[in-house]
DNA sequence: TTATTTGCAAACCGTTTGCACCATA
DNA sequence: TATGGTGCAAACGGTTTGCAAATAA
């Protein structure tokens, strides 16, 4: 886990594209906060602490740019805003999902393995060669539970 | 399924809420097209050929008032667009999910019931109390891997 | 030097809102 | 008639884009 700026580096020249102190700074960001769902907009006041001038187009583009070459993953959440969250260094790593209250709208976050064997008997039924997923559960956490009691 | 007027108003009425032509013409658009997942857009097209004079913001609120009703489902295929597809009449119908080709769009629905007991274990392990979920698949579609041959 | 990247501000576009008029009950 | 719903246009808010200045290679 954590930041590997040497490996991201490696990967910005092979692309021919430039290393920059923003491209570095949203990265690390993003690290930093492993367990965080972040929108644009907290992004921003994360990276603006290091970089004050940096405008939110700039995270915008870096966004898409760290999304294309697979080193951090979209996320929707359904509250109106695209979120964002580092993807797992390791790929073969168990997917996780997302459990989200829908009173307090809480994150936690689950693993599974259980899908990987759907997603073949799927993929033998339609015809489709399933290569990802995600899974969303809604319901309330065990604090929204006790609190309406 | 199908679009039955009688139960709409009887449900209409229970609130309180007026019986409007624009309220029945959304529903009906959706219930014609059960196969489909239509924005908002979309779904005004199809009511302006019968009511030529409705405004998008009816649209919006109208569909808006299905979902709390629980007529129709929200959906979110990550184009950019949420989506409306008019809900399963039996509530204790199977989930069906979305199979999704990232190279031409085309989304596939699928029924599970593999599912619910994994709602039950995850309900366990957390303590959340999971009363719905979603998932998505990503992969490619028969057609877009012939094409690619 | 030169091709990319950045910051800024304006544009974009799906969605929401305020308000006067209209229709249902 | 009275309450809610509708159509219109303007506002909103997250995201994208055009462009000149700045920076990495």
């Amino acid at each position: 886990m954590g930041y590997n700026e040497e490996s991201f580096i490696k990967i910005l020249k092979s692309k021919g594209l430039k290393v920059t102190n923003q491209r570095k700074t949203v990265l690390k960001a993003l690290s930093s906060k492993p367990d965080q769902h972040l929108t644009a907009e907290e992004i921003y006041e994360l990276v603006r602490v290091d970089i004050p001038e940096i405008g939110i187009a700039t995270i915008y583009r870096t966004i898409q740019l760290l999304c294309e070459l697979g080193l951090i993953d979209k996320l929707n959440l359904d509250d109106g805003y695209v979120r964002y969250e580092i993807g797992k260094e390791d790929k073969n790593e168990h997917h996780h999902h997302h459990l989200i209250c829908v009173n307090c709208g809480k994150v936690l976050k689950f693993d599974d393995d259980l899908l990987d064997e759907l997603e073949k008997q799927v993929g033998k039924t339609t015809g489709f060669i399933v290569h990802d997923h995600e899974l969303k559960m809604y319901g309330y956490c065990r604090d929204c539970q006790n609190n309406r009691k």
